[in-house]
DNA sequence: ATGCTTATTGACCGCTAGGTTAGGGACTCG
DNA sequence: CGAGTCCCTAACCTAGCGGTCAATAAGCAT
């Protein structure tokens, strides 16, 4: 997984894996077909930790702070999961066949995100938590723009090349008309 | 260029480079001394159509025109080179040894793009054309997050899996406080 | 023609890659 | 104990890699 995850596919040979694994080569041939088959499981191994479970913690909230805890849990999945996305992006980006499998999941994962989303903000705008300029899956899909924005912003340039909770904050002004707050993030002028 | 371009640098055997070509493989050696040397070329060359003049054209332009223009031209040139930036978005995340002079020279441009932007912000708003809720630095990063997203949500689904102008348009409601006009796009809900 | 530089090639080289194979311990079940 | 299965290794195999080299063709001044 190391390997795999810090190298690449192309750039890892099954003999450094299998030094790095204190195992024969051989050995991991008698355990995985072909080298694809050894990627394949890593992908899948890597990707474990992706799968969340918010509908269970954020029953007490009402709509709007669901929402935000939705952001909040997507900026700190991002946060602790750089090294990994930033992976699993160069991959999907790169090599659509050896992708293959991982492409659905990540879909999978990321339409449930925006679902999730969907519905909050339809019965937010209808309880009037929060503004009506546009139905619920417009509004998504640009908070989604924004945050995978701020995604790729933070694999290129880091925590502090990118003020995450700046950012953030804006949105929610966005969203629901919050007095431009300025939380824990002290909003310096990103260099 | 196309080789490198949709196979990457690993996967893509000199022998096949020279095959495309019709010619030697010794030839490519003779013009470029190692595989490495040929790639930065490609790079270079490829980086080419990044340039644009943006200056020129909008002199006559009041700053929200300009500021319009600007995103429009992002949106044009994510639409025309989805290729190559799909390519380069994955070399620089992936690659960073290999990419080193590329890192810089789109980290130039895209500081140009963010300065002209903190310009145009900052003068539209003391001449009240814009909202004023956030200082112009913030505000443009904001922005791009939200362009940038738009970006790679082009660059996985491709043009009919994200809304570019429908997103835009609430870009410019954000910023001017626009009614939220639909353009020539539909906004239909993305699938 | 005669050199001289610039292009171009087929043959070749060392090496590393992914993958194989024959065999040997270790554990299990009768 | 002994047959069978599972796990593991050293050694090996071959294709293809990046790269080199001697030979030579093409352009071009004198």
């Amino acid at each position: 997984m190391r390997l795999f995850a810090v190298r690449g596919f192309h750039e890892t040979s099954m003999a450094e894996v299998a030094r790095a694994a204190s195992v024969s080569k051989a050995l991991i041939f008698w355990h995985f077909k072909t080298k694809e088959e050894l990627f394949m499981a890593v992908l899948n191994r890597l990707l474990e930790p992706y799968f969340i479970d918010f509908a269970e913690e954020a029953g007490a909230l009402d709509e709007q702070a669901q929402i935000v805890r939705l952001i909040d849990l997507y900026m700190q999945f991002v946060r602790e999961n750089g090294g990994s996305i930033r992976f699993f992006v160069a991959q999907l980006l790169h090599d659509e066949k050896l992708s293959d499998g991982l492409t659905n999941q990540v879909l999978q994962l990321y339409q449930g995100y925006r679902a999730l989303l969907v519905d909050l903000i339809g019965r937010a705008q209808e309880r009037g938590l929060c503004k009506r300029d546009f139905p619920p899956a417009d509004a998504v899909s640009f908070m989604l723009s924004t945050l995978n924005g701020l995604l790729i912003g933070f694999l290129f340039s880091g925590e502090n090349g990118v003020n995450l909770d700046g950012a953030i904050a804006m949105l929610r002004h966005w969203l629901f008309g919050d007095a431009p707050q300025n939380g824990p993030g002290e909003c310096p002028p990103s260099p």
